[in-house]
DNA sequence: CTGCAACTTTGCACAACCTGCAACAATTTC
DNA sequence: GAAATTGTTGCAGGTTGTGCAAAGTTGCAG
């Protein structure tokens, strides 16, 4: 692992053997993903997808540490430390609000294949199943992403407790991905893969949310 | 299949025959929750289950479809068609909580056996991937469940169109869930297995959400 | 009680998922 | 071009889950 020149620092320089991982793996995953679309998920098995990518089913688990993996996508959003940052300081929008944008822009960053991004929200639009481990894979880490939003509330409230704090952390996670979630489906229908308009739309979301939490709305 | 003669109409009278298969079943899942205390969840096979439960695996798999169904239980939240209604009627809280509520309802009722329940939300408590898994499997039914707050959505708000009821059922499942979630854990901490404070519970969160929501709360 | 009918349990074979290991191949480095 | 490093593959084996048919149980009618 010699470290290459890196005239910039920190740009890790793709080799030669790096980029044909790389391709390999995509390749393997888009192989994954056109087979669900043409025989459906539960008729998909690893060799078949190993066949098509012109792989080894062994290589195929060297890549990816379940078949789940390789459709959806072995990153998670993972915000890094400027949008945390960003995250805690912003004022201009609810709690909730900020967190999902935070959140929508870590998603879209997931992915860098953006023809991958969509091809894999297609399938998993059309395949429930795969949509519920989706979902569980992506809920693994909400503890984490609490604890991310804890950490704005100490700073904008306070007077909390830390289990109030916690509470509350869990519950934002859980209304920002709930809001991700309603509006991705429209979000996709359009051809542009730009985080502008979701981020418009999850804004546009907050009204809708405040009158269905509200009392005794003015009808 | 016969009949029993049903003295009051639908009371479908357990034979024999059937309270013991559900009693080898409540016995089956309660050695796989046991088992995971004790080793782990990743550490629990079938074989070790029915071992315990005195069936052969073969049998586990006529009781359950899946290992994780066996310890996640069968049943899901259901609301039947009185909760609905009352559901749909309800007027003096908001349409979210209306929801969760009514969700609360149907989950306590999902499984009958108070013991089982408590035991197996200790496990899910503590297994992170068991807990993923169960939030994956509920989310299965979330287009349903949608599809219900839709129905009481379209009575309280005829302006909006079906895309917007649409919406705003998928947003009201979302943050009614995490709602649920987020004080599940406080809820199980008190020796009690009512539902009254897990309601109580769900209620003064909504204050809550409703600061959380806002976009710039009087601090 | 007896035997028949219906249902349940079980074993067995089998396909698929996934992992560890060791041999083999390709690439990088010197 | 040889050595070291890293990637690929086959193979054995454990686990999950399913179909099928044989064997065992239970309920019921005669």
């Amino acid at each position: 692992m010699h470290d290459v020149q890196n005239t910039e620092e920190c740009v890790p320089v793709e080799g030669r053997r790096e980029r044909k991982l790389r391709e390999a793996k995509a390749t393997t995953q888009r192989a994954g993903l056109e087979l669900c679309l043409e025989h459906g998920y539960g008729a998909v098995t690893v060799e078949m997808i190993a066949d098509r990518a012109g792989i080894s089913p062994r290589t195929f688990y060297n890549y990816f540490s379940s078949r789940e993996a390789a459709l959806l996508g072995d990153g998670k959003p993972q915000p890094d430390e400027d949008m945390i940052a960003a995250f805690i300081a912003r004022e201009d929008v609810s709690d909730v609000e900020a967190f999902a944008v935070m959140m929508a822009e870590a998603w879209a960053k997931s992915e860098p294949d953006r023809e991958l991004f969509r091809l894999r929200r297609r399938v998993i639009d059309t395949t429930p199943e795969l949509a519920a481990v989706n979902i569980g894979r992506i809920a693994e880490d909400r503890a984490q992403y609490a604890a991310l939003v804890a950490r704005r509330l100490a700073v904008r409230y306070p007077h909390l407790t830390e289990t109030e704090r916690e509470l509350e952390g869990t519950l934002t996670v859980a209304i920002a991905m709930g809001a991700i979630q309603a509006v991705a489906k429209e979000w996709m229908r359009g051809d542009d893969d730009q985080t502008g308009p979701l981020k418009a739309l999850v804004h546009d979301l907050f009204p809708r949310v405040r009158r269905l939490t509200q009392a005794t709305p003015a009808s």
